[in-house]
DNA sequence: ATTTAATGTAACCGTATAGTTACGCATTAT
DNA sequence: ATAATGCGTAACTATACGGTTACATTAAAT
């Protein structure tokens, strides 16, 4: 059987760009603005220190991830926090929680000292071959 | 009081490093498999389509985000997963869950309506002075 | 009808990323 | 001693990113 792949989880389709798009700092304070509710363009690129464009940019990449939702209101482009592509972010980090959760990480341990023990023993065995 | 910077958790020293690690799909792949158990470079190299130093250099960014252990083995490089860091990635995605965990997104459309009105309002407001 | 306000986009720049091949250095095997 | 293994690093390339300034567009204000 020999894991070809593994489990992979880590290549979900969507999951990808979230990621990506939560790699900066910026765009993950855009979002913790948005928690605050909606705003307009302009108001949230005033909340930085870095330049309008660019913070239009970094929307444009939130947009891309769906991570906000963009609506008109009259000549105000507001951003509206959508939550929803998380999930997918949380559901990976779930699998780790396990780790940190209780003294598993002692028990990993063990059992990669184990292994250690098995492999030394495969290649004192492979020595005498 | 004004809301001058938010509370900006976006921005936590290590959260920096360990989000732009988990940015890239190969090295989430990575700690996906070594969930499973440590493992020597060259093995966790050997799962992937791309060539070993590539992984290499992957390992080197998951070691700077401390999101992985090395330890010299004889000739071999282990590699143990080590998740602390991503209690700081979960802490932050926390402050969202209530944000799908109820029907608060509902809630916040309707405060954000509100606000869209009173915005409107402040409009009409200026127009007439 | 003009002007001003609010945004997005284009063009450009410097730097970081992800990947490749070639090479160097230990450590184990012969 | 020499060969082979296992890895990391250097050098190089192509592409993406984050930022800036200049420009285009649309809607509101005068």
């Amino acid at each position: 059987m020999r894991e070809r792949s593994v489990t992979h989880s880590a290549a979900t389709p969507g999951r990808e760009i979230t990621f990506q798009a939560l790699a900066d700092p910026t765009r993950r304070a855009v979002l913790d603005l948005l928690r605050r509710g909606s705003q307009p363009a302009g108001q949230i690129a005033s909340a930085f220190p870095v330049s309008r464009p660019a913070i239009s940019k970094h929307l444009r990449l939130l947009r891309r991830a769906h991570l906000v939702r963009e609506h008109r209101e009259g000549r105000h482009r507001v951003y509206q926090l959508n939550p929803e592509p998380l999930r997918a972010v949380d559901s990976w980090i779930e699998q780790y929680r396990v780790f940190w959760a209780s003294s598993l990480n002692n028990l990993k341990a063990f059992v990669e000292a184990e292994h250690a023990r098995e492999r030394e023993a495969a290649r004192k065995q492979r020595k005498k071959s």
